[in-house]
DNA sequence: GCCTTATTCAACCAGTGGGTTGACAATGAT
DNA sequence: ATCATTGTCAACCCACTGGTTGAATAAGGC
C-alpha cells in the first residue's frame, strides 16, 4: 500500500512544479535529452537535470542510453494512474451532486415530501 | 496565465499529500466539518485545519457556514481541470507511441523501407 | 592516451511545508 | 453575561525543495 501511496505522492508533487509540467508537455511531443530539455530555460543545466530526476523518481519518465546521451521518455501509464485516482473521486462526487440536485428539484416542484426519500445523511 | 498556472501548482501540490488525498476521498462521499474530518487521524485538529486550508486555496474544496460549523465541500470542477491537463498530454504521448508502433510493425513486416516514412527525428 | 560531449554528484543556501502547542475569534446555547 | 463549541492564527521546529556552483563520471572521437 505504501508503495502505491508513495508513487502517487511523488507523481502529484512532480507535477506541482510549472517547469516540470512544461517538461512533460514537451516530452509528450517527442523524447529529448536533458541538454535539449534545458535549452529554453533560464536556469542552469544541472537544475533541469534535477527536475528530470524528480520526474523519473515519480515514474513519470524513463530513460535509456544512447552513447553519452540519456534520452528522456514520457511514461503515459503513470499519467493514466493519476487520472484514474482523480476521476474515481470526481465521479463519486458528481454522482452524489446529481442525486442531490434531483432531490432538490423534486422537492421544489411542490409535489415533494414523498416518503420515497431515504437518503440517510447523518 | 500565471493564474491558471498557480491554480494547477496548488492543486497538484495539494494532492501530493496522502492525508489530503484521503480527505478528498472522504469528501467525495459526503461533506463534512473540520472536526469530523480530523477525528480519524492521529495528528492535531489544527493540522487538519491547515490541510483543509491547503485544499481550499487550491480550489479543490469550498466552505459554507452553518452556525459555528464551516462544512467542507468537494469541488469536482477543480478535479476535472486536473484531469484535463493530464489527459491532454497523455493522449498526445499515446497517439505518438501508436504511430511509432505502427511504423515499427510495418518495418518489421519486411515490406518496409517504403519512402512514405518521413518522421524526421535527428 | 587525450579531449570533448553529456550528464550526474556534492555541498551549500534560502524558502516552503507539515507538524506541534498556545492563544484568539466567531457563533450558539443557557 | 457566561460558557461551550468550532475553528483559525501565530510562533516555532525540522525536513525537504529548488536553485546555485564546482568537481566528478561516462562514453565517443581523434
Amino acid at each position: 500500500m505504501g508503495d502505491t501511496t508513495d508513487q502517487l505522492d511523488r507523481a502529484f508533487a512532480a507535477l506541482a512544479d510549472p517547469t516540470r509540467r512544461d517538461l512533460v508537455a514537451r516530452l509528450a511531443i517527442a523524447d529529448a535529452t536533458v541538454g535539449e530539455l534545458a535549452e529554453p530555460y533560464e536556469m542552469s543545466f544541472q537544475a533541469v537535470s534535477k527536475h528530470v530526476k524528480v520526474l523519473e523518481d515519480a515514474g513519470l519518465v524513463t530513460r535509456s542510453r544512447d552513447a553519452q546521451r540519456r534520452p528522456v521518455h514520457l511514461n503515459a501509464e503513470a499519467l493514466d494512474q493519476m487520472t484514474q485516482w482523480i476521476e474515481r473521486y470526481r465521479r463519486e462526487a458528481e454522482a452524489r451532486f446529481s442525486r442531490l440536485d434531483a432531490l432538490l428539484a423534486r422537492t421544489a416542484e411542490g409535489d415533494g415530501n414523498r416518503p420515497t426519500i431515504k437518503e440517510k445523511e447523518s
